[in-house]
RNA sequence: GCGUAGGUGGCAGAGCGGUCAAUUGCAAGAGACUGUAAAUCUCUCGACCUUUGGUCUACGGGGGUUCGAAUCCCUCCCUACGCA
Protein backbone atom coordinates (compact mmCIF):
# COMPACT_ATOMS: atom_id res chain seq x y z
CA UNK A 1 0.00 0.00 0.00
CA UNK A 2 1.84 3.56 -0.36
CA UNK A 3 1.93 6.11 1.32
CA UNK A 4 -0.18 8.99 1.42
CA UNK A 5 2.15 11.32 1.51
CA UNK A 6 5.08 11.77 -0.75
CA UNK A 7 8.72 13.67 -0.12
CA UNK A 8 11.53 13.98 -2.04
CA UNK A 9 14.57 15.09 -1.18
CA UNK A 10 15.67 18.54 -3.19
CA UNK A 11 19.00 19.26 -1.95
CA UNK A 12 21.25 18.36 1.21
CA UNK A 13 23.40 20.63 3.46
CA UNK A 14 27.03 19.87 2.98
CA UNK A 15 28.51 17.55 5.83
CA UNK A 16 25.43 17.96 8.11
CA UNK A 17 21.83 16.20 7.95
CA UNK A 18 19.85 19.19 6.93
CA UNK A 19 17.82 19.11 3.71
CA UNK A 20 15.40 21.19 1.77
CA UNK A 21 12.68 19.08 0.08
CA UNK A 22 9.14 18.62 -0.78
CA UNK A 23 6.42 17.13 1.41
CA UNK A 24 3.25 16.54 -1.05
CA UNK A 25 -0.40 15.45 1.06
CA UNK A 26 -4.01 15.05 -0.26
CA UNK A 27 -4.54 18.64 1.00
CA UNK A 28 -1.06 20.11 -0.80
CA UNK A 29 2.35 20.59 -0.73
CA UNK A 30 4.82 21.81 1.63
CA UNK A 31 8.29 23.29 1.24
CA UNK A 32 10.52 22.69 3.77
CA UNK A 33 11.79 22.76 5.85
CA UNK A 34 8.74 24.17 7.39
CA UNK A 35 6.77 25.62 10.31
CA UNK A 36 3.56 24.15 10.60
CA UNK A 37 1.27 26.61 12.39
CA UNK A 38 -0.55 25.17 15.75
CA UNK A 39 -4.24 25.72 16.15
CA UNK A 40 -5.10 23.37 18.68
CA UNK A 41 -8.93 23.60 19.04
CA UNK A 42 -9.14 23.70 15.15
CA UNK A 43 -8.31 27.32 15.01
CA UNK A 44 -5.44 29.39 14.76
CA UNK A 45 -6.41 31.58 18.27
CA UNK A 46 -7.15 35.18 16.46
CA UNK A 47 -6.48 34.61 13.02
CA UNK A 48 -9.21 33.91 10.36
CA UNK A 49 -7.88 30.44 7.48
CA UNK A 50 -7.31 33.21 5.25
CA UNK A 51 -5.15 35.48 7.63
CA UNK A 52 -2.85 32.05 8.34
CA UNK A 53 -2.60 31.52 4.66
CA UNK A 54 -2.00 35.12 3.55
CA UNK A 55 1.26 35.10 6.35
CA UNK A 56 2.47 32.51 4.14
CA UNK A 57 1.59 28.95 6.63
CA UNK A 58 1.50 25.76 4.47
CA UNK A 59 0.25 23.68 7.16
CA UNK A 60 -1.90 23.28 10.21
CA UNK A 61 -1.82 20.99 13.14
CA UNK A 62 -4.57 20.52 15.64
CA UNK A 63 -4.90 18.55 18.94
CA UNK A 64 -6.41 15.05 19.26
CA UNK A 65 -6.85 15.28 23.07
CA UNK A 66 -8.94 18.88 22.86
CA UNK A 67 -10.66 18.26 19.90
CA UNK A 68 -12.12 14.89 21.80
CA UNK A 69 -13.17 16.42 24.29
CA UNK A 70 -14.29 19.60 22.63
CA UNK A 71 -16.76 19.61 20.12
CA UNK A 72 -16.10 15.55 19.80
CA UNK A 73 -14.46 13.98 17.02
CA UNK A 74 -17.95 12.43 15.56
CA UNK A 75 -18.81 16.00 15.46
CA UNK A 76 -16.08 17.06 13.86
CA UNK A 77 -15.97 14.01 10.72
CA UNK A 78 -19.76 14.88 10.69
CA UNK A 79 -18.38 18.64 9.31
CA UNK A 80 -16.43 16.48 6.68
CA UNK A 81 -13.16 16.01 8.55
CA UNK A 82 -11.15 19.01 9.95
CA UNK A 83 -9.76 20.60 7.15
CA UNK A 84 -13.74 21.42 5.72
CA UNK A 85 -14.55 21.97 9.90
CA UNK A 86 -12.46 25.08 10.08
CA UNK A 87 -12.35 25.75 6.44
CA UNK A 88 -8.64 25.50 6.07
CA UNK A 89 -8.16 24.21 2.50
CA UNK A 90 -4.09 23.13 2.71
CA UNK A 91 -2.22 20.11 4.26
CA UNK A 92 -3.50 19.81 7.99
CA UNK A 93 -1.89 17.22 10.94
CA UNK A 94 -2.87 16.07 14.42
CA UNK A 95 -1.18 15.70 17.04
CA UNK A 96 -1.64 12.39 19.37
CA UNK A 97 -2.70 13.72 22.54
CA UNK A 98 0.71 12.50 23.91
CA UNK A 99 2.13 15.88 24.80
CA UNK A 100 -1.22 15.75 27.46
CA UNK A 101 0.05 13.06 29.35
CA UNK A 102 3.15 15.06 29.62
CA UNK A 103 1.39 18.62 30.53
CA UNK A 104 -1.21 17.60 32.42
CA UNK A 105 0.49 14.50 33.99
CA UNK A 106 4.28 15.33 35.32
CA UNK A 107 4.28 18.24 34.10
CA UNK A 108 1.07 19.69 36.04
CA UNK A 109 1.32 22.59 38.33
CA UNK A 110 5.30 22.17 38.22
CA UNK A 111 7.94 24.96 36.65
CA UNK A 112 8.61 22.22 33.35
CA UNK A 113 7.81 23.32 30.13
CA UNK A 114 8.95 21.86 26.54
CA UNK A 115 12.36 23.44 26.79
CA UNK A 116 13.81 23.01 30.41
CA UNK A 117 16.33 24.99 31.76
CA UNK A 118 17.31 22.49 34.84
CA UNK A 119 20.81 21.56 34.42
CA UNK A 120 21.63 20.77 37.70
CA UNK A 121 22.52 17.03 38.38
CA UNK A 122 21.33 16.55 41.08
CA UNK A 123 17.92 16.81 39.70
CA UNK A 124 18.55 14.19 37.43
CA UNK A 125 20.17 11.55 39.14
CA UNK A 126 17.19 10.52 41.86
CA UNK A 127 14.46 8.10 41.11
CA UNK A 128 11.25 9.01 40.23
CA UNK A 129 9.39 9.64 43.25
CA UNK A 130 5.91 8.25 43.32
CA UNK A 131 4.37 11.67 44.09
CA UNK A 132 0.62 10.31 43.87
CA UNK A 133 -0.28 13.33 46.33
CA UNK A 134 0.57 15.58 43.80
CA UNK A 135 -2.57 16.70 41.65
CA UNK A 136 -2.57 16.10 38.01
CA UNK A 137 -4.55 15.47 35.20
CA UNK A 138 -2.98 12.57 33.66
CA UNK A 139 -1.91 9.57 35.08
CA UNK A 140 0.46 7.03 33.13
CA UNK A 141 -0.93 3.32 32.76
CA UNK A 142 0.68 0.21 31.06
CA UNK A 143 -2.09 0.53 28.65
CA UNK A 144 -2.90 4.20 28.31
CA UNK A 145 -3.57 7.14 30.20
CA UNK A 146 -6.11 8.39 32.39
CA UNK A 147 -6.84 11.93 31.57
CA UNK A 148 -9.01 14.29 33.84
CA UNK A 149 -10.78 16.28 31.46
CA UNK A 150 -9.71 20.32 32.35
CA UNK A 151 -13.02 21.01 30.65
CA UNK A 152 -15.20 19.11 33.30
CA UNK A 153 -13.98 16.79 35.39
CA UNK A 154 -15.16 13.78 33.30
CA UNK A 155 -12.43 10.91 33.57
CA UNK A 156 -10.98 9.43 29.78
CA UNK A 157 -9.03 6.77 28.81
CA UNK A 158 -6.70 6.92 25.95
CA UNK A 159 -5.14 4.04 24.19
CA UNK A 160 -3.28 3.87 21.36
CA UNK A 161 -6.16 2.44 19.40
CA UNK A 162 -8.21 4.80 21.04
CA UNK A 163 -6.45 7.73 19.99
CA UNK A 164 -6.13 6.28 16.56
CA UNK A 165 -9.64 6.08 16.01
CA UNK A 166 -10.01 9.60 17.13
CA UNK A 167 -7.26 10.94 14.33
CA UNK A 168 -8.88 9.31 11.81
CA UNK A 169 -12.12 11.00 12.64
CA UNK A 170 -10.82 14.07 12.91
CA UNK A 171 -9.18 13.28 9.74
CA UNK A 172 -5.51 15.09 9.22
CA UNK A 173 -3.72 14.51 6.65
CA UNK A 174 -0.45 13.45 8.96
CA UNK A 175 -1.28 11.98 12.01
CA UNK A 176 0.52 10.82 14.93
CA UNK A 177 1.19 7.27 17.27
CA UNK A 178 0.20 7.76 20.90
CA UNK A 179 2.89 8.10 22.86
CA UNK A 180 4.31 9.53 26.16
CA UNK A 181 6.51 12.46 26.15
CA UNK A 182 8.73 12.60 29.49
CA UNK A 183 10.72 15.03 30.96
CA UNK A 184 13.96 15.37 31.11
CA UNK A 185 14.30 15.22 34.99
CA UNK A 186 13.17 11.63 35.12
CA UNK A 187 15.65 9.13 35.98
CA UNK A 188 17.04 6.69 33.45
CA UNK A 189 14.90 3.69 34.64
CA UNK A 190 11.62 5.83 34.17
CA UNK A 191 13.34 7.09 30.75
CA UNK A 192 13.84 3.44 30.05
CA UNK A 193 10.29 2.30 30.83
CA UNK A 194 8.24 4.81 29.50
CA UNK A 195 10.11 4.38 25.53
CA UNK A 196 9.26 0.67 25.88
CA UNK A 197 5.70 1.76 26.74
CA UNK A 198 5.74 4.17 23.82
CA UNK A 199 7.02 1.38 21.61
CA UNK A 200 4.55 -0.62 22.28
CA UNK A 201 1.50 1.82 21.66
CA UNK A 202 3.86 3.00 18.64
CA UNK A 203 3.31 -0.49 17.50
CA UNK A 204 -0.16 -0.66 18.35
CA UNK A 205 -0.82 2.35 16.69
CA UNK A 206 0.70 1.24 13.80
CA UNK A 207 -1.30 -1.72 13.16
CA UNK A 208 -4.40 -0.18 14.31
CA UNK A 209 -3.91 2.39 11.47
CA UNK A 210 -3.08 -0.26 8.77
CA UNK A 211 -6.12 -2.08 10.31
CA UNK A 212 -8.53 0.36 8.94
CA UNK A 213 -8.96 0.85 5.46
CA UNK A 214 -10.50 4.61 6.34
CA UNK A 215 -6.59 5.36 7.04
CA UNK A 216 -5.41 5.08 3.88
CA UNK A 217 -5.69 8.68 3.16
CA UNK A 218 -3.72 9.88 6.28
CA UNK A 219 -0.24 9.19 6.84
CA UNK A 220 1.01 8.11 10.50
CA UNK A 221 4.22 9.02 11.65
CA UNK A 222 6.01 7.26 14.84
CA UNK A 223 7.25 9.64 17.82
CA UNK A 224 10.96 9.13 18.76
CA UNK A 225 11.36 9.55 22.46
CA UNK A 226 14.15 8.53 24.79
CA UNK A 227 14.90 11.48 27.36
CA UNK A 228 18.56 12.60 26.74
CA UNK A 229 20.24 9.40 26.17
CA UNK A 230 22.18 8.78 23.36
CA UNK A 231 21.67 5.43 23.70
CA UNK A 232 18.00 5.31 23.73
CA UNK A 233 17.05 7.91 21.29
CA UNK A 234 19.00 5.63 18.83
CA UNK A 235 17.23 2.52 19.98
CA UNK A 236 14.05 4.25 19.63
CA UNK A 237 14.73 5.61 16.14
CA UNK A 238 15.91 2.27 15.11
CA UNK A 239 12.76 0.88 16.94
CA UNK A 240 10.32 3.29 14.88
CA UNK A 241 12.13 3.01 11.64
CA UNK A 242 12.07 -0.80 11.51
CA UNK A 243 8.60 -1.63 12.68
CA UNK A 244 6.30 -2.41 10.29
CA UNK A 245 3.25 -4.51 8.95
CA UNK A 246 2.52 -6.41 6.05
CA UNK A 247 0.95 -3.10 4.52
CA UNK A 248 3.63 -1.18 5.54
CA UNK A 249 5.45 1.47 8.50
CA UNK A 250 5.60 4.64 9.44
CA UNK A 251 5.42 7.09 6.71
CA UNK A 252 7.68 9.59 8.63
CA UNK A 253 8.76 10.95 12.22
CA UNK A 254 8.26 12.76 15.35
CA UNK A 255 10.77 13.33 17.43
CA UNK A 256 9.16 14.54 20.86
CA UNK A 257 10.42 14.99 24.20
CA UNK A 258 10.67 17.64 26.99
CA UNK A 259 14.14 18.99 25.93
CA UNK A 260 16.99 20.74 27.42
CA UNK A 261 18.36 23.52 25.12
CA UNK A 262 21.44 21.59 23.98
CA UNK A 263 19.75 18.73 23.11
CA UNK A 264 17.97 20.77 20.10
CA UNK A 265 21.58 19.58 18.52
CA UNK A 266 22.93 16.56 20.22
CA UNK A 267 19.63 14.54 20.63
CA UNK A 268 18.30 15.20 17.48
CA UNK A 269 21.10 14.49 15.41
CA UNK A 270 21.42 10.69 16.82
CA UNK A 271 17.71 10.37 16.08
CA UNK A 272 18.11 11.64 12.45
CA UNK A 273 21.11 10.18 11.75
CA UNK A 274 19.37 6.99 12.46
CA UNK A 275 15.89 7.50 11.09
CA UNK A 276 15.65 6.67 7.04
CA UNK A 277 16.84 9.63 5.05
CA UNK A 278 13.91 9.32 2.85
CA UNK A 279 10.96 10.37 5.19
CA UNK A 280 10.49 13.32 6.68
CA UNK A 281 11.02 14.24 10.49
CA UNK A 282 8.99 16.42 12.51
CA UNK A 283 10.53 18.12 15.95
CA UNK A 284 7.60 18.30 17.96
CA UNK A 285 6.63 21.05 19.53
CA UNK A 286 10.12 23.22 18.91
CA UNK A 287 10.31 27.43 17.53
CA UNK A 288 12.54 29.64 18.78
CA UNK A 289 14.91 30.82 16.32
CA UNK A 290 17.89 29.58 17.60
CA UNK A 291 16.31 25.69 17.89
CA UNK A 292 15.04 25.82 14.30
CA UNK A 293 18.70 26.33 13.27
CA UNK A 294 19.66 24.02 15.18
CA UNK A 295 17.23 21.61 13.81
CA UNK A 296 16.96 22.08 10.59
CA UNK A 297 20.80 21.94 10.32
CA UNK A 298 20.25 18.37 11.86
CA UNK A 299 17.57 17.16 9.46
CA UNK A 300 14.54 18.26 10.60
CA UNK A 301 11.92 18.75 8.08
CA UNK A 302 8.91 19.89 9.98
CA UNK A 303 8.40 22.02 13.39
CA UNK A 304 5.63 23.17 14.99
CA UNK A 305 5.14 25.53 18.29
CA UNK A 306 2.38 27.43 20.21
CA UNK A 307 5.58 30.27 20.67
CA UNK A 308 4.78 32.46 18.10
CA UNK A 309 1.10 32.59 18.79
CA UNK A 310 0.83 32.68 22.69
CA UNK A 311 3.95 34.77 22.68
CA UNK A 312 1.97 37.00 20.69
CA UNK A 313 -1.26 37.48 22.41
CA UNK A 314 1.26 37.89 25.57
CA UNK A 315 2.56 41.05 23.68
CA UNK A 316 6.03 39.46 22.87
CA UNK A 317 7.19 39.92 19.17
CA UNK A 318 9.71 38.81 17.28
CA UNK A 319 12.47 41.05 15.39
CA UNK A 320 15.31 40.98 13.42
CA UNK A 321 17.34 42.08 16.97
CA UNK A 322 15.62 39.83 19.63
CA UNK A 323 12.20 40.09 21.32
CA UNK A 324 10.62 42.81 22.23
CA UNK A 325 7.51 43.34 24.88
CA UNK A 326 5.11 45.54 23.16
CA UNK A 327 4.15 46.29 26.74
CA UNK A 328 7.03 47.98 27.99
CA UNK A 329 6.80 51.83 28.38
CA UNK A 330 8.95 52.15 25.91
CA UNK A 331 6.91 51.50 23.02
CA UNK A 332 4.06 53.83 23.53
CA UNK A 333 5.22 56.94 21.60
CA UNK A 334 7.10 54.39 19.31
CA UNK A 335 6.25 55.53 15.70
CA UNK A 336 8.29 52.54 14.02
CA UNK A 337 6.96 49.09 13.11
CA UNK A 338 7.10 45.88 15.11
CA UNK A 339 10.33 45.08 13.02
CA UNK A 340 11.54 47.44 9.99
CA UNK A 341 12.94 44.36 7.74
CA UNK A 342 9.32 42.04 7.97
CA UNK A 343 7.19 42.46 5.34
CA UNK A 344 4.08 41.44 7.47
CA UNK A 345 0.37 42.88 7.10
CA UNK A 346 1.04 44.18 10.78
CA UNK A 347 4.38 45.71 10.15
CA UNK A 348 3.38 47.02 7.05
CA UNK A 349 0.41 49.02 8.36
CA UNK A 350 0.98 49.56 11.92
CA UNK A 351 3.48 51.11 14.01
CA UNK A 352 4.93 49.64 17.27
CA UNK A 353 2.52 52.36 19.35
CA UNK A 354 -0.55 51.30 18.11
CA UNK A 355 0.35 47.72 19.09
CA UNK A 356 0.93 48.79 22.54
CA UNK A 357 -2.04 50.89 22.40
CA UNK A 358 -4.05 48.05 21.40
CA UNK A 359 -2.61 45.55 24.12
CA UNK A 360 -2.67 48.42 27.05
CA UNK A 361 -6.52 48.74 25.90
CA UNK A 362 -7.07 44.79 25.90
CA UNK A 363 -8.69 44.60 22.37
CA UNK A 364 -8.55 41.99 20.80
CA UNK A 365 -7.36 43.33 17.53
CA UNK A 366 -4.06 43.03 19.35
CA UNK A 367 -3.53 39.33 19.66
CA UNK A 368 -4.49 39.31 15.73
CA UNK A 369 -1.79 41.77 14.94
CA UNK A 370 0.54 40.33 17.05
CA UNK A 371 -0.12 36.85 15.64
CA UNK A 372 -0.03 37.44 12.10
CA UNK A 373 3.42 39.21 13.24
CA UNK A 374 4.99 36.37 14.79
CA UNK A 375 3.56 33.82 12.90
CA UNK A 376 4.99 35.79 9.73
CA UNK A 377 8.05 35.86 11.11
CA UNK A 378 8.81 32.39 12.40
CA UNK A 379 7.60 30.79 9.11
CA UNK A 380 9.76 33.19 7.36
CA UNK A 381 12.88 32.19 8.81
CA UNK A 382 12.28 28.73 8.32
CA UNK A 383 11.84 29.60 4.85
CA UNK A 384 14.76 31.24 4.43
CA UNK A 385 17.01 28.37 5.92
CA UNK A 386 15.34 26.12 3.39
CA UNK A 387 16.55 28.95 0.73
CA UNK A 388 19.95 28.61 2.30
CA UNK A 389 20.35 25.25 1.54
CA UNK A 390 19.14 26.04 -1.71
CA UNK A 391 21.74 28.43 -2.01
CA UNK A 392 24.88 26.65 -0.33
CA UNK A 393 24.91 29.46 2.46
CA UNK A 394 23.30 28.25 5.43
CA UNK A 395 25.99 28.21 7.63
CA UNK A 396 26.67 32.03 7.20
CA UNK A 397 22.49 32.78 7.29
CA UNK A 398 22.62 31.26 10.01
CA UNK A 399 25.59 33.01 11.93
CA UNK A 400 24.56 36.25 10.75
CA UNK A 401 20.98 36.13 12.21
CA UNK A 402 21.87 34.89 15.42
CA UNK A 403 24.75 37.15 15.92
CA UNK A 404 22.08 40.29 15.16
CA UNK A 405 19.45 38.45 17.23
CA UNK A 406 20.80 37.63 20.26
CA UNK A 407 23.39 40.22 20.46
CA UNK A 408 21.25 42.25 23.22
CA UNK A 409 22.15 39.10 25.44
C1' G B 1 -27.82 77.84 57.33
C1' C B 2 -29.44 72.96 59.52
C1' G B 3 -29.23 67.53 59.26
C1' U B 4 -26.87 63.05 57.71
C1' A B 5 -22.87 60.28 55.62
C1' G B 6 -17.98 60.76 54.36
C1' G B 7 -12.61 62.47 53.51
C1' U B 8 -6.98 56.28 53.55
C1' G B 9 -1.22 55.24 49.14
C1' G B 10 -2.17 57.05 40.95
C1' C B 11 -7.75 55.45 41.17
C1' A B 12 -11.60 52.52 43.63
C1' G B 13 -12.12 50.72 48.27
C1' A B 14 -10.91 47.69 53.24
C1' G B 15 -9.20 48.64 58.09
C1' C B 16 -12.11 51.47 62.98
C1' G B 17 -6.84 51.90 69.72
C1' G B 18 -1.37 48.08 69.38
C1' U B 19 0.35 42.14 65.20
C1' C B 20 -0.49 48.83 59.76
C1' A B 21 3.92 51.30 55.48
C1' A B 22 -1.64 49.78 55.80
C1' U B 23 -6.26 43.71 52.93
C1' U B 24 -8.11 43.58 47.96
C1' G B 25 -9.09 45.11 42.89
C1' C B 26 -7.57 48.30 38.98
C1' A B 27 -3.76 51.26 36.90
C1' A B 28 1.54 51.39 36.55
C1' G B 29 6.83 49.01 36.11
C1' A B 30 9.27 44.48 34.72
C1' G B 31 9.74 39.23 33.66
C1' A B 32 8.21 34.40 31.89
C1' C B 33 5.96 31.63 27.96
C1' U B 34 8.84 25.98 22.96
C1' G B 35 3.60 18.73 20.12
C1' U B 36 -1.78 25.49 23.96
C1' A B 37 -5.35 23.77 31.29
C1' A B 38 -2.75 30.11 28.37
C1' A B 39 -6.03 37.05 25.15
C1' U B 40 -2.25 33.36 30.74
C1' C B 41 1.07 33.39 34.83
C1' U B 42 4.96 35.53 38.18
C1' C B 43 7.40 39.55 40.60
C1' U B 44 7.64 44.90 42.02
C1' C B 45 4.72 48.96 43.38
C1' G B 46 5.86 55.63 50.09
C1' A B 47 11.14 57.28 50.47
C1' C B 48 16.10 56.23 51.89
C1' C B 49 19.74 52.49 53.58
C1' U B 50 24.11 47.00 51.94
C1' U B 51 20.68 42.38 54.09
C1' U B 52 16.49 37.80 56.95
C1' G B 53 16.91 43.90 58.66
C1' G B 54 16.94 49.22 59.71
C1' U B 55 15.67 54.61 59.45
C1' C B 56 12.30 58.31 58.11
C1' U B 57 7.64 60.53 56.32
C1' A B 58 2.54 58.90 55.97
C1' C B 59 -4.32 57.51 56.33
C1' G B 60 -7.83 66.03 54.63
C1' G B 61 -5.24 70.45 58.09
C1' G B 62 -4.31 71.71 63.21
C1' G B 63 -4.67 70.45 68.32
C1' G B 64 -5.69 66.84 72.21
C1' U B 65 -6.47 61.89 75.03
C1' U B 66 -3.22 57.49 75.52
C1' C B 67 2.60 53.80 77.09
C1' G B 68 0.66 53.55 71.93
C1' A B 69 -3.98 56.67 67.09
C1' A B 70 -5.54 55.62 60.12
C1' U B 71 -8.64 54.01 64.27
C1' C B 72 -11.10 58.00 70.28
C1' C B 73 -12.11 63.59 71.39
C1' C B 74 -12.07 69.01 69.83
C1' U B 75 -11.67 72.31 65.89
C1' C B 76 -11.07 74.01 60.91
C1' C B 77 -11.37 72.88 55.65
C1' C B 78 -13.60 69.97 51.80
C1' U B 79 -17.26 66.40 49.30
C1' A B 80 -22.09 63.92 48.59
C1' C B 81 -27.18 63.55 49.66
C1' G B 82 -31.55 65.56 52.23
C1' C B 83 -34.20 69.88 54.31
C1' A B 84 -34.58 75.09 54.12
Amino acid sequence: MSSPIKFKIEKKLGGKLGRAGILSTPHGTIQTPAFVTVGTKATVKALSPEQVKDLGAEIVLANTYHLYLQPGDEIIKKNGGLGKFMNWSGPTMTDSGGFQVFSLGAAYGKELSKVTTITDPSLLLPERSDDMDMPKLATVGADGVSFKSHLDGSMHYFTAEKSIEIQHNIGADIIFAFDECTSPVESTRYQEEALFRTHQWAKRSLEYHKSKSQGVNQALFGIVQGGRSEELRKKSAKFLAELSTPDGGFDGFGIGGSFAKEDMSTAVMWVNSVLPEEKPRHLLGIGEPLDLFNGVENGVDLFDCVAPTRMARNGTLYTSDGRINILNAKYMGDISPIDADCGCYTCKNYTRSYLAHLFRAKEMFAGTLASIHNLYFIIHLVKKMRQAILDDNFTEFKEVFLKQYYKGG
